[in-house]
RNA sequence: CGGGACGUAGCGCAGUCUGGUAGCGCACUUGCCUUGGGAGCAAGGGGUCGCCGGUUCAAGUCCGGCCGUCCCGACCA
């Protein structure tokens, strides 16, 4: 390929709507450009390395047995009705009517799309295991897009559905995708983690995520520095240890005046108490239900481990109308004693011993609080985010937290869609069974953003070589000298000519311009004619990561 | 959706407070010069100042509405 007649606008000035390396690296290098909020479009060179991914992803999906197809971005409301999808997936689902006022949406992930295939074309046990493939344009209306490939609205995945006879096949499939996501994400030289994960509205019994490690990364990881345990905060089991017993001797309960203290660190300090002696309280809208959960005053409580327990679609705090509806007070002063209404309590709850809570009655808390003499939840569980001093669930070795970008996903569905669509098959014994299934994503732009968060410098992104747009950029200095010219011109021929993917930088720039173009770029190697060349009969060969230089 | 900010040439920005016929840097075109890390000189081209309405002799600037974009939050594969 010649840049002088490539489409390659690169800018030396950073986009002013890009906040991350990844994003600003891949306008600059003339990547992507957005077209709307989470919408862009895939210049030259961003596919090129799109389509590197795209082929790793492809040749690993192949090994491990999957086999590709292609299905449509458009589907109708009916495979999503039978789901039971059609009403829960909320307004990310990208919903519209064609002509004859027939209701579609634009995938966001094919489920019911393959689970109507295999129904309809695979009848006998013969015919499985089965795992089949895509790599296809999704769209999520997301609430807010971010950060350029890295969250967008439209955007490339691979998705991957496996059909087995029973739960110790699936298992078997789980654990092929799951080698072959290793695979292609070493392939690509990332440093990346595979951990435990919740399976939100994919659904399902349990699920990995793999995790590129990187600070801009929206989700939090915890891993243990002893065994092999690793999760994402938001599913990481908490061992509570040693509980507290209630002391024997606590006055009764008080209420005391507390005008306007609302907050967990305006009562304690009001009250010149620690945080750890609070009660929190919060009350949460869930499917229809209110519920109240707690925790101890200085802990987190994790909304997902609450919407799991209950079994429910969806879970929101409740507003404040709500609050009032359960406790007869406004946020800030609700506490489980004397509350009617269901109550979830963190085990840190039982650890306290002389509480403080709200009195159910604006500006006034209780004091000398005790579990079990003067409220009793319903369940008293996890239901709180690990922190660091928390030990390790699995071993109870010390924990650490980091980072990452969720680049691939796989869930164990088991038979939540094919009972829902009845993808049955007729088994060895003649009898009708439903498949057990397995789903399994690759964000493939996330991929590309999380590569170049993790491998760049000042100059740009530092590609390896299996996903650089090109391997070798040729750069002849100075295009008015014949020689110069000449020589790199036949470097290029037989580059060229031996399968090498190579650019000539054959623009009439000058060589700053040059040097910083193939650095942006992210090209591996670089192969320098100039003075030399003319001086000495020699080229350079520099490597983009490190910098080495050879004269050849 | 709640909070905050922004929208002026392809990109990055000034001008808006205090109304008077739109500017800077980069990029682009032409010529000269230069050729080892985003050179220099000269001459050019390029703008419905996000959109609609209002105030005014006059609106990029003031007022109202709308649209778009980004950040934080909530939410989310």
């Amino acid at each position: 390929m010649r840049l002088s007649r490539y489409l390659l606008p690169t800018t030396r000035e950073n986009p002013s709507d890009a906040e991350i390396v990844s994003h600003r690296l891949m306008i600059r290098s003339g990547m992507i450009r957005k077209v709307a909020a989470g919408i862009y479009d895939y210049l030259p060179l961003g596919l090129r390395v799109l389509r590197k991914v795209e082929n790793i992803i492809r040749e690993e999906m192949n090994r491990a047995g999957a086999i590709e197809l292609l299905m449509p971005v458009v589907l109708p409301s009916e495979l999503w009705r039978e789901s039971g999808r059609w009403d829960l997936y909320g307004k990310e689902l990208l919903r519209f009517r064609d002509r004859g006022e027939r209701e579609f949406c634009l995938g966001p992930t094919h489920e019911e799309v393959i689970t109507d295939i295999v129904r309809k074309e695979v009848r006998s046990y013969r015919q499985l295991p089965l795992n089949l493939y895509q790599i296809q344009t999704k769209f999520r209306d997301e609430i807010r897009p971010r950060f350029g490939l890295m969250r967008g609205r439209e955007f490339i995945m691979k998705d991957a559905y496996s059909f087995d006879a029973d739960d110790a096949g699936a298992d078997r499939s789980y654990q092929a995708m799951f080698d072959a996501y290793t695979r292609i994400f070493s392939r690509m030289g990332l440093k990346f983690k595979a951990v435990e994960a919740d399976t939100g509205a994919i659904g399902g019994s349990s699920s990995h995520e793999f995790m590129v490690i990187a600070e801009s990364g929206e989700d939090e990881i915890v891993s243990c520095g002893k065994c092999d345990y690793a999760a994402n905060v938001e599913l990481a089991k908490v061992d509570e240890g040693t509980l507290g017993k209630a002391g024997p001797d606590i006055p009764a309960v008080q209420e005391v005046h507390t005008p306007g203290m609302r907050t967990i660190e305006e009562v304690s300090s009001y009250l010149d108490a620690t945080p750890e002696r609070m009660i929190k309280t919060l009350i949460f809208d869930a499917d229809s239900e209110k519920v109240v959960v707690l925790s101890r005053g200085d802990r987190t409580i994790n909304e997902v481990k609450v919407k799991n327990y209950l079994g429910a679609d969806w879970i929101e705090l409740a507003d404040e109308e709500s609050v009032r509806e359960v406790t007869g007070s406004s946020a800030g002063f609700a506490g489980p004693v004397g509350l009617k209404a269901k109550i979830l309590a963190d085990r840190s709850v039982l650890q306290i011993e002389n509480g403080i809570t709200g009195a159910n009655r604006d500006d006034y808390h209780y004091i000398n609080v005790l579990v079990g003499r003067d409220f009793d939840a319903d369940v008293y569980g996890d239901f709180r985010v690990i922190e660091s001093g928390d030990s390790c669930p699995a071993c109870y070795g010390n924990i650490t937290f980091s980072r990452g970008i969720e680049v691939g996903h796989i869930f164990k569905l088991g038979t939540k869609y094919s009972r829902a669509m009845n993808a049955v098959y007729l088994g060895k014994e003649g009898k009708e069974k439903v498949m057990v299934m397995g789903c399994y994503g690759i964000g493939v732009g996330r991929t590309v953003a999380a590569a170049i968060e993790q491998n760049h410098d000042d100059d740009g992104p530092v590609f390896p070589i299996s996903i650089a747009p090109f391997e070798v950029a040729v750069v002849p200095l100075n295009m008015k000298n014949e020689k110069v010219r000449g020589a790199a011109e036949t470097i290029y021929g037989g580059l060229l000519s031996s399968g090498v993917e190579v650019v000539i930088d054959d623009r009439e720039e000058r060589p700053g311009i040059k040097f910083k173009d193939a650095d942006l770029i992210g090209i591996p190697f670089r192969v320098v004619v100039g003075k030399s060349l003319t001086k000495e009969g020699k080229i350079e060969i520099r490597e983009r990561a490190g910098g080495l230089t050879t004269a050849v």
